[in-house]
DNA sequence: CGGTGAAGCGGATAGAACATCCGTTTCGTG
DNA sequence: CACGAAACGGATGTTCTATCCGCTTCACCG
């Protein structure tokens, strides 16, 4: 599982092609590997080469922000009180999640193409997980939401406050922010 | 907007295309207009006649469920107590939604190609929120909550519950209950 | 009834999107 | 600099989508 360093050309086009598969996601316009591979000045090919699949890309393209997220829960285990690190670190997920396009779907599919983004997601349901564990054991949230429930959750509240008729991004992120908020009631408010 | 009366061979063609469309969305299998041509024994250009995009037959195949819900929602009107009124109602809503593969991409879908279903979700959107208004005159609803989030929200829950990795379909709608649970007392515990 | 025109039918096929294959080019090493 | 491996690119086969138009069926009327 060592992966030998790319070439120089290689490297460069990935770059590029990832570069552009972030903008695609920005702008909303579906991935089309060709339609990439035109945008990025490469071969169709060399776009199949590297993502055989436009999940493939899309997950690369959701990468850092995963990590982002990852260390944010990581950040938020060190802090003092249990249901605060938890609502606070939700909150921060909700807005990166409808923020950036690219993370939703791919925390929402089931499995992944890649190895690396397993890992990550991996990573990131453990800490949500310790995450709640610990607001469990402080005896403020609901004992009957269990880990395998959380990132679910989450994916909800986005989806709902993306399906939301909503006239800007502003509007979306504020109604994600409610939906977060009554979850969270319903998560400590059973807890009592 | 009168409709003629369609010819009788129409309307057995039509009739056959819906029933094909039913088994798909059963089987999981995606609408594929050609697909569903072959299925019932029909060339392309009827099913193209009939419903000009996959959507279209969906909302069609969904009608009917959407009916149900409606009258459903119409009967808890005229329940008693607001709060159990609108519970009740909302879990056999996540039932059904999660039951009817083809309800709840009806439902999140913003506009509809059918002024049929636009009529509908119209009406159910406007019990929906008298079900609501209900709830929050006996102060038993979070005020924060209007008319326009709830539809969103019964999509969150439906959405998280289809996300979670789950062996059977009935581990699908447990979850989808414990998650309408969740939100539910989020809404109520709100208004205290 | 039988004739007639409108409504409906079907499938060949044009067009768009997707993915692969392979001859050519570029890179990095000895 | 020469050579083999790695990567490239785009032409092209494949699949999926949707339209067009010549033919058939239906329903109505004399």
């Amino acid at each position: 599982m060592t992966t030998v360093p790319l070439r120089k050309d290689a490297a460069r086009n990935r770059h590029r092609i990832v570069e552009v598969g972030r903008r695609f996601v920005d702008e909303g316009t579906p991935i089309q590997l060709n339609e990439v591979a035109r945008a990025a000045s490469v071969g169709v090919a060399t776009v199949y080469r590297h993502f055989p699949t436009p999940e493939a890309l899309l997950e690369t393209v959701a990468a850092p922000g995963l990590e982002a997220l990852a260390s944010h829960a990581e950040q938020a285990l060190s802090g003092d009180d249990a249901w605060t690190a938890l609502r606070d670190f939700l909150f921060a997920a909700t807005d990166a999640l409808i923020t950036d396009a690219s993370m939703s779907p791919v925390f929402a599919a089931a499995a992944s193409t890649l190895a690396h983004t397993t890992e990550l997601k991996q990573r990131l349901v453990t800490l949500f997980g310790q995450l709640l564990d610990r607001a469990h054991a402080a005896g403020a949230a609901d004992p009957g939401v269990t880990q395998a429930d959380l990132v679910p959750l989450m994916c909800g509240v986005v989806h709902a406050a993306t399906v939301r008729p909503a006239a800007t991004d502003a509007d979306r992120a504020a109604a994600a922010r409610r939906y977060l908020t009554v979850v969270l009631e319903g998560l400590r408010g059973h807890a009592r």
